[in-house]
DNA sequence: TATTGTTATACTCTATAACTATA
DNA sequence: TATAGTTATAGAGTATAACAATA
């Protein structure tokens, strides 16, 4: 059977006519919407390629950008609970991508690094990146995709969000159904 | 303990150097995927003060935009297999929302239709997709509005997405994790 | 025999809370 | 007593598959 996707603010009619979706047809925020899952769905698919999943690269990258850091430091940064950082690090420890390091002033923490497997892996993340921009900005020229970045970090900056913190799609669902 | 959100493609260091997201810092995938986020997770909040969930608003929506189906039509129009949604018709069911009819021709059909009180509620939810799209765009002139709406258009349209369809954000999850 | 709606079950993912070892 | 890391456990949410009614 083929996969099904669940759908959110769903509004297409199979016959054509578009219902409406967020709120007006073509809203900026049902596109943005409807275009970071897509965006999202796409990196999934080329990290993917790497054998990793978006939060895996994110430990990577994470660990890569201040190595040395204890597992909570990174955990929380990740914003994710101590108790499921470590069956998610002792993968990629595994794999040979991350190493822990005792640290000998205290012997509770340990240091996360990445390895050289990692770091190449790191370059390879890098590339997946760039490709992946180009496959969304593949219709617009340059200057096009400039005037877009402008006006979307427009948008970002009014809506209080930081530069390259990305908060997970995670507290989506809402208080009332907790 | 403050509730954690779930990163996926993070790198911000606490020292205030972005580390790279996506891919170059400021790219049109990242500010993408973060903004896309973002007004989700805003909507979600939106519809919650109705005491609805997104899915709940699109079955809503689903069922006004096309009264009278059977369970299976909508069900497969949301992307949900029918033995999830029949508790989650139940549940709006039960709060007065929609109604299910038998059909005296095929009994073995239920055919889906908003009460009254549905009505409202849709009228409701019209008001908070509005209400949302301003908030997002409440730093933009209505002409800086309307040139990010035909950007966004031209790289959905280039990346084959349906007007008005939102995919949902389920198929994150890459293959190999499966 | 095929299809709609439904229920049962099993599986994944998650956070909370206990536990250990160090401090 | 407090903290880092870990393990155990229980809960939510999910899809697959079995089932009953109807065609």
């Amino acid at each position: 059977m083929e996969r099904l996707s669940n759908n959110y603010h769903v509004a297409m009619s199979t016959n054509g006519e578009p219902a409406r979706p967020d709120g007006p047809p073509d809203s900026v925020a049902f596109l943005l919407a409807q275009l970071g899952a897509h965006a999202t769905k796409l990196f999934a698919e080329r990290v993917g390629e790497l054998e990793l999943t978006p939060a895996q690269a994110g430990l990577l990258r994470s660990v890569a950008g201040r190595p040395g850091r204890s597992q909570r430091e990174v955990a929380a940064e990740l914003g994710m609970p101590p108790s499921r950082f470590v069956p998610f690090a002792d993968e990629l420890e595994q794999r040979g991508l991350i190493e822990r390091r005792k640290n000998p002033a205290d012997r509770r923490l340990h240091a996360l690094h990445l390895t050289d497997a990692g770091q190449s892996l790191l370059a390879g993340l890098r590339e997946v990146g760039m490709a992946h921009e180009a496959q969304i900005c593949a219709d617009l020229s340059p200057g096009e995709r400039g005037q877009l970045i402008g006006l979307l970090r427009r948008v970002a900056d009014h809506q209080g969000l930081t530069p390259g913190v990305h908060p997970g799609y995670r507290s989506v669902r809402p208080d009332h159904a907790r």
